[in-house]
DNA sequence: CGCTGGATTGACTCGGATCAAGTCGAGTGG
DNA sequence: CCACTCGACTTGATCCGAGTCAATCCAGCG
């Protein structure tokens, strides 16, 4: 299985065999989740770093009105912020989506690796500001796209995390959100979700099926979207 | 007048008198702009970290199809991300709004003031968490707030950052933001936008005119918005 | 003193929400 | 193995918020 936050940082700088290795340290013990957990409340006080080793997990704020708004995935490797302790308060909570693999890694633990280990801290702000852009890439969709863009958007921003961490099997991955989640992430009613997933389904462009998504036309998708990768940071920065 | 930047970050951390003069050099040679300048493009190679000292900055992106989402607004003593020389590429552009003097500082001043003044890093760490949460709270409002509750919070926010940095003179502050431009911020048309904000003066909540928004009925503002300034993040955490 | 870009208003259209029934499918207990 | 149940998905009918298109209006300014 491998640690998949290790498999990650991996691909945002040089790791050296003392940077895997106290990442494998910070995050040996990890804890299981059930699917609908809070890890972290709203409200609450932040306590350590949490890092997923397997299973998603989403961030969300609930409205005073009772709605819900889903604000980012967590994939397995993904963590809350890394100052999340300097918070007197969270602004907003984290929950499980699937049965999940959670390692937590304390303030102090934290501070001590960053300061150890230039190239893990280098590692973790690259990671942060690709969370960052894909807020951006959010806020544009939310505010500038159709729902149907928005939707297609939202798969490829999908599908290219999980194939970066190598949880696709090609045409097909593993999704396992419900309709209702990405409703409450799009910004949209459920109930007009599923007439455009239907639509989509009918210009043979993808097909979402109880937890697995089946890209059938991926160049339209894209095209739909008007999907840049770009945001996503793949590109390591070349000469230092 | 004072430095901006200085007197923000004081608000997030206890700096000392070396920390204050080492953010007094890093700033010392500020460069004008007029109003409309990209500051920094999409698709650039990222250059030195840039401080807003006076005047009014967004970051904004635009779409294939032409239409232009605006992101986040900076205003005086605001920065753009700290380790955005990490990046290869720009996944948007910030440019002025109104006429400012901004200040760069490289990645090695950076570096080295991080370095040498923990203290410093601290508060920008925070000064990130808050710029964050703001972001949180623009996808929960796209996401799940009608119109006018959109109009109410973003003006609730604006409203707040300047009192923070002084900015305000009572039932009335300075928002040098045209109609146009609030429009692309909210994900609404400019004609929409006029309605709403037609609908507030008649409702006597607030009036926005040319340059300066005068909040008549700060309790009602705060109500329609549901606003919740808990993810501005003022209150610092209290013990170590 | 007319030009120009923002602000304002009206008439009409349409995307997406709402309300209201179903249907399907996986797990549960008899 | 089948009936039951509960949650998630589908679909249809209707309504309304917000977009679009098209005129003005107005203030600042060269």
């Amino acid at each position: 299985m491998g640690n998949r936050f290790i498999d990650k940082l991996r691909g945002f700088g040089e790791l050296s065999e003392a940077d895997m290795s106290a990442l494998a340290t910070a995050t040996a013990r990890p804890r299981k989740f059930a699917a609908r957990q809070d890890l972290i409340r709203e409200g609450d006080r932040p306590g350590p770093v949490i890092v997923m080793l397997e299973g998603w997990a989403c961030r969300y704020k609930i409205l005073p009105n009772g709605t819900r708004q889903v604000l980012a995935y967590l994939m397995p490797g993904d963590s809350c912020d890394l100052h999340i302790g300097l918070l007197a308060e969270m602004d907003h909570s984290i929950q499980t989506v699937t049965p999940s693999v959670v390692a937590t890694i304390s303030r102090g633990e934290m501070d001590a690796m960053m300061d150890g280990h230039r190239e893990i801290a280098r590692a973790m702000y690259v990671a942060q500001l690709v969370d960052q852009a894909t807020m951006r890439a959010w806020i544009t969709s939310m505010g500038r796209r159709t729902s149907i863009e928005r939707v297609a958007h939202l798969m490829c921003e999908l599908y290219l995390r999980a194939r970066n961490i190598g949880l696709t099997d090609e045409p097909t991955f593993g999704l396992p959100l419900s309709q209702l989640l990405l409703a409450d992430s799009l910004g949209m009613t459920p109930v007009h979700l599923n007439r455009v997933l239907k639509e989509l389904r009918q210009k043979e462009v993808m097909v979402l099926r109880r937890g697995s998504l089946i890209i059938t036309d991926p160049a339209k998708l894209v095209q739909i979207a008007g999907f840049d990768e770009n945001y996503l940071h793949r590109r390591l920065r070349s000469a230092a």
